[in-house]
DNA sequence: GAGAAATTGTTAAAATTTTGTAAATCACTG
DNA sequence: CAGTGATTTACAAAATTTTAACAATTTCTC
């Protein structure tokens, strides 16, 4: 396990510069997705702690959805304490910092790439493989808002998820 | 067909609030919904029994959605014998045959008033009175099926549920 | 009416989510 | 660096939602 704290200020600055830059995307991504999860979560005030990344960075290392029991399967192989309130309550930090959506359609759980941009945003869930693609159309939440609106109706929050077949599984 | 221009100012009065209060809506649109469910399910040799009936009436008069205990716990009013396995076949069943759609952002269930139509549809669900609205925009699903094709995704089914607030409710 | 198919009764349990309380940890202050 | 208050975790329990399994019953078909 890396103690981060114990890395050199340039070490640090340039792994998050690295991320930030996105270059790379799948040899390094969970280091860096998760260095930028801290970084965004201490910036805010709020503890990024070792089981909250440690939940993150299983939906991070999965391509896809996870359940909760799933996710405590997982968990329980380096935390021999965890419970289900465990994952619940990692989950429920996690989402309200938009570091992990919730897939409704499927009762689970998906890791954010992109957080700090603006959301809502929609999901592509694959059928065959579970991979599940997050993707942010200005135009599917205008849509909803403009149909909402000719019914007098005033949308606060939206679920966009669509269930099929994705690139490369058809 | 009444003519209303034709009645004294203190009997129209009384009709609209009767109007208002819903009586007339929640009687007479029942019956004939529950008949219109009934022919529907027989002309496609499905049967309409009692129990299904019952839950399909139960959702009718709410205008919204139920949980599953909720209906229950209606149920179990008239039919001593209903247990969870009770409401759920009878929702399978409503749900196979689009009389019913199921709310995945609040695990809920609402009676569907235009069955037979054109599916999929998208929900208003508001959070004030707990009514939902369900609409039908083609524009919406184009919207989906284009953003999805974009990404190389193909659409089998979507979710589309908005939470917010209602007309009345503003 | 006999046999097949569909529906319901009954029981149990799996899966998901929430709550409460006490103990541990962390962050801050003097 | 000890004390204090806030946050987080451990642990236990339970509420909610959903599904499974099998027997009993009803309905349909011939």
């Amino acid at each position: 396990m890396i103690n981060y704290k114990r890395q050199s200020s340039t070490f640090v600055k340039a792994m998050l510069d690295f991320a930030d830059n996105n270059i790379i995307n799948s040899v390094m991504t969970t280091q860096s997705s998760v260095l930028k999860a801290r970084r965004y979560c201490e910036d805010k005030g709020a503890r990024f702690t070792l089981l909250r990344e440690k939940v993150y960075t299983l939906l991070i290392d999965r391509n896809g959805a996870m359940g909760a029991y799933e996710l405590l399967d997982e968990l329980k192989k380096t935390e021999d304490s965890a419970k289900p309130a465990t994952i619940y309550r990692a989950l429920d930090f996690l989402l309200e910092f938009d570091l992990v959506h919730r897939i409704e359609s499927s009762n689970a759980f998906v890791a954010c790439h992109h957080f700090g941009c603006n959301h809502p945003v929609q999901f592509l869930i694959c059928e065959s493989c579970g991979d599940v693609q997050e993707i942010q159309s200005a135009g599917m939440q205008a849509t909803l808002d403009k149909q909402a609106e000719t019914h007098g109706f005033k949308v606060k929050t939206q679920t966009i998820e669509a269930h099929g077949i994705c690139k490369n599984c058809q």
